[in-house]
DNA sequence: CTGAAAGCGCTTACAG
DNA sequence: CTGAAAGCGCTTACAG
């Protein structure tokens, strides 16, 4: 590898010299400036990175632990980081809990082993002297417990802290289901029922509270027997819905699930009891995984801001490092975004209309 | 932050006795070395990485380049890349091209494009001195044009280089074809279609010549008329099915296609025409992408081993850089394995038996 | 406008 | 068994 100082004897100058005009500081004449230019590209010479980070004390690389990669918020997130981290010349520091194999699905009970790797994997970070860690879970939820206290500027994302030396960023979860009801509702339904999540988990509750205020907001009644609680899978959005549309004596004339896997076993429910959707019955759910575009027919759902998420992350992380943090809030929700495919239409009364 | 120095201060001894410590190397005694651990935990003292590899040349990260993060193969094998650099104590610099988003699927029109944001991607990571770079494409094509020459262990998974610098980790297309083939034919299939992806690539290729081989291997017939070609798209599959199903007058009983995506297409098409599967008709993809578990019914299919590529990739970086890579190949293709869900079964005349 | 020198936090021959 | 010293490749006050 070429360095500085074979720059520098070639030139004829001192290292100091060299360094001035990479890093365009000090003064260097017209004519120096240009030959050591020329010696560079001649050379190929590219700067080591890592003796740069030692003398500066900063690296310029952002650790980034991902509680599992695997998980379909994830690519999204990282996506976004990086595209900010390219344009600041940032480089990401990766680090991949694998919760989901580690622990499976309870991480409430594991606590204590989340919390071992993580420590280890953070201090791998701060061994490498990431200047900020970007803290990415698989789940809204509560995880100042797992990550305990780090010196260094810390955000975290699809999860929250309630450390107040961390900042959160998330997407909004009432806003979603909000939205998500209200265009139910533009379109002219007045039943809608709703397939809940397993309801001790955050969002669930978020999701609940924003459907409760469409549905209050435009004067609509609320139907008990309306509301069905799944536990996030297919299944469970496949057995509710036939509950919904066979048992009650009231059917609804929209669902909004939860979920889109939750949405996709309501779709598959309506097929088997002869419900068209969108025609006999419209269906709306949330997340935008990749498999909701490829249900018949094609699922309209609420997108989650993931890239933004990711991109929001790292310049906050940035904002910190440049102390101009001021501005910003320290737990930040991001709206989602409609989007529309086949799976919603107007309710067949207000067609016949 | 606390320095190897501080350390030495207050054990009364000097930096080199506490770096033996550290590193378990040099004779230091019983005494001093349990004095010294005490302290370094008192402290809670962490090695500064940057240093360490500044002093010893190597930095124990390697670099993931990564296409495009937001496809579908790319966390599997970045969770396998992780899994094995973690046993190993290295971490991961990663890096992402975002392809799609910058020159759309058509790599080859926009190489030029391709070439410069690699090359700029490969010298950051150069200049963070990886020990070693692994490069993720999102399809299985020639790369070595884009990647150029590079100084340092050098894998590419998920494509291929011809460059002889340069080790392939991949999967074995034709085995897939040829596994989900004869997994038909082991079910009493004898008139199987197969629904192609675009002629012009290599994964097609092999993948034909798999399913041909088993026709041959099972002295069955090969039906031209069987053979269709589509795009990849769940709409190339959707059409092709209506063709092969309405318009022949030989119906096949079981269809391969090339990826999940035309197979769910290929399902839905069957659903219209009224050939419930596998009752009336087996249906069997390639790759195991997450939406194929949610087709109805689900999809059999043949699994990528995607963990398992960014394992040996890892693998393959480290045994170079130990210089004992005399027992690997250049050039890995690495097995799938069929995964079985409900889309197959055997054909009725054979039930009828 | 340019250079000598110190120092970032480590490791490692070498000497004692 | 232990330490003094050099050096990894940079940057930056400071002096001239």
């Amino acid at each position: 590898m070429v360095t500085i100082k074979d720059i520098a004897i070639k030139a004829n100058v001192s290292t100091a010299t060299v360094s001035y005009v990479l890093n365009g500081t000090g003064t260097v004449s017209e004519k120096t400036r240009k030959r050591i230019l020329q010696i560079i590209e001649d050379l190929d010479y590219k700067p080591n990175q890592v003796a740069k980070s030692l003398k500066l004390r900063k690296t310029k690389t952002i650790g980034v632990i991902v509680e599992d990669i695997t998980v379909f918020n994830a690519p999204g997130i990282i996506d976004g980081i990086n595209e900010y981290a390219e344009k600041l010349g940032f480089s990401i520091l990766l680090t991949n809990l694998r919760l989901f194999k580690r622990v499976g699905n309870n991480f409430s009970v594991n606590i204590e082993q989340c919390r071992e790797v993580a420590k280890q994997k953070i201090d791998e970070l701060l061994s490498n002297h990431v200047d900020g860690i970007i803290y990415v879970g698989v789940h809204p939820r509560e995880v100042s417990e797992i990550i305990g206290e780090v010196n260094k500027p810390f955000v975290c994302t699809y999860c929250y802290s309630t450390d107040n030396t961390h900042y959160s960023i998330n997407y909004d979860d009432e806003q979603a289901a909000y939205d998500a009801t209200n265009y139910l509702i533009s379109f002219g339904h007045k039943k809608i029922a709703l397939i809940s999540g397993l309801i001790d988990s955050q969002p669930a509750h978020a999701r609940y509270s924003g459907f409760y205020s469409a549905l209050k907001q435009n004067n609509l009644p609320f139907h008990p027997s309306f509301i069905k609680t799944g536990d996030w899978e297919f299944k469970s959005g496949y057995q509710l819905t036939k509950e919904l549309l066979e048992t009650s004596e009231e059917v609804p004339t929209a669902i909004v699930a939860m979920n889109d896997l939750m949405a996709g076993g309501a779709l598959e429910a309506c097929r088997e009891i002869g419900f068209k959707v969108p025609e006999d019955i419209s269906i709306i759910g949330i997340d935008n995984q990749e498999c909701s575009q490829y249900f018949i027919p094609p699922l309209s759902t609420m997108g989650l801001p993931l890239r933004e998420m990711g991109h929001h992350s790292m310049e906050t992380i940035i904002n910190i490092l440049d102390k101009k943090d001021s501005d910003h809030n320290v737990m930040d929700k991001l709206k989602c975004h409609l989007i529309e495919r086949k799976s919603v239409a107007a309710p067949s009364n207000v067609k016949a209309k």
